[in-house]
DNA sequence: GTCTATATTCGGATAGAC
DNA sequence: GTCTATCCGAATATAGAC
């Protein structure tokens, strides 16, 4: 049961800090979303302080996030487009899935630099990696040609953008569906001149 | 010099949220960097609390950013790409002066929900609106016609994506720069097949 | 309007019984 | 391992002199 408790102080404290900031939530709130009586030092069994359980709980998410096993991809369906807004919105449910880790990121940008940098390096670099190599396979368009690191940054950016903007308004932010998001990205990156 | 130091007050607090965020910054801190006395209550002549503060601080900074005026265009040079290119990277200065607004707003969210959904409401549509009618005169290739609302949520994606990138990891977050980035994705928008 | 000083509340962290 | 009780430091906010 003492492992029990550690991750399921680290599930509540992720929800929690996802929701409200790290600096925002008291231990006493995180020892209560545990079922452990708050104000009780019962925390500090399982951790030193709130600092060693923020690493704790990326590290745990980061090898998460690292050992996702890809959704199986359906090769033999429909034209380029087709298959791109499948992938697309694919990769949406992955963000989705990462949301928490990166709300963590951005309230701890400036306090925990060597965590932003596993972030990037671990996450974002690989995006960049693979989104080129997505884009290069399924839509080697002349504007995609002339330089596929900067076409899938900009299609990394766009899944961003569009991710963030829905979190952080409220979902939608604007009158464009993720479905319709995706269709259209999809059509840019592969319109052939 | 009253209206002087409680300009002075949301000046240092600005700057000072945007970096650490709303809850880690002490209203002590504010005092400091605003030139009064750490721990003096003199802030308080000024605001009645941290809240209200925030208040006024969104509130001149989106008049601010709605006031601004957009840069004059040179209507005339070189081709839709070069064009859209130019200003694509005239928005990505604009972004970077909004930047402390949209850090706070970050860090507000779910405290101030009518923050939000004012910056939503103000600058979120705005730009989608003025984005469809840019990239329609500008690119009106098939896939931007097919649906320039979607299209144009994409470019704003994209830029939005690309500038939290560039703030949250070290600049630049990948191996492309703003120049790279803003080209490709004009490319991208005006190639037509 | 700004200062010194202070009351108060709250969160982080520890001690020791069970 | 979890509890009750408690200490300490930090942050909010106020009182009253200048």
């Amino acid at each position: 049961m003492a492992t029990g408790t550690r991750d399921r102080i680290i599930d509540a404290a992720l929800a929690l800090f996802a929701e409200r900031g790290v600096a925002a939530v008291p231990v006493t709130a995180i020892e209560a979303a545990a079922g452990l009586a708050a104000g009780s030092g019962a925390f500090y069994r399982h951790f030193r302080n709130k600092t060693e359980l923020v690493d704790a709980l990326v590290d745990r998410e980061l090898t998460r996030a690292r050992d996702r096993v890809p959704p199986a991809r359906d090769e033999a369906d429909g034209n380029a487009t087709e298959v791109l807004t499948t992938r697309l919105r694919g990769d949406l449910d992955f963000l989705r899935e990462l949301g928490p880790l990166i709300h963590i990121l951005v309230w701890e940008r400036g306090r925990n630099p060597e965590l932003v940098e596993r972030l990037r390096s671990t996450v974002f670099e690989a995006s960049i990696e693979s989104g080129m190599a997505e884009v290069l396979s399924l839509a080697p368009t002349q504007a995609v040609q002339e330089d596929p690191e900067a076409a899938a940054q900009v299609m990394l950016s766009a899944m961003v953008g569009f991710f963030l903007a829905e979190e952080y308004y409220g979902r939608p932010a604007g009158p464009v569906s993720a479905d319709r998001f995706a269709r259209a990205l999809a059509a840019l990156l592969t319109s052939e001149p």
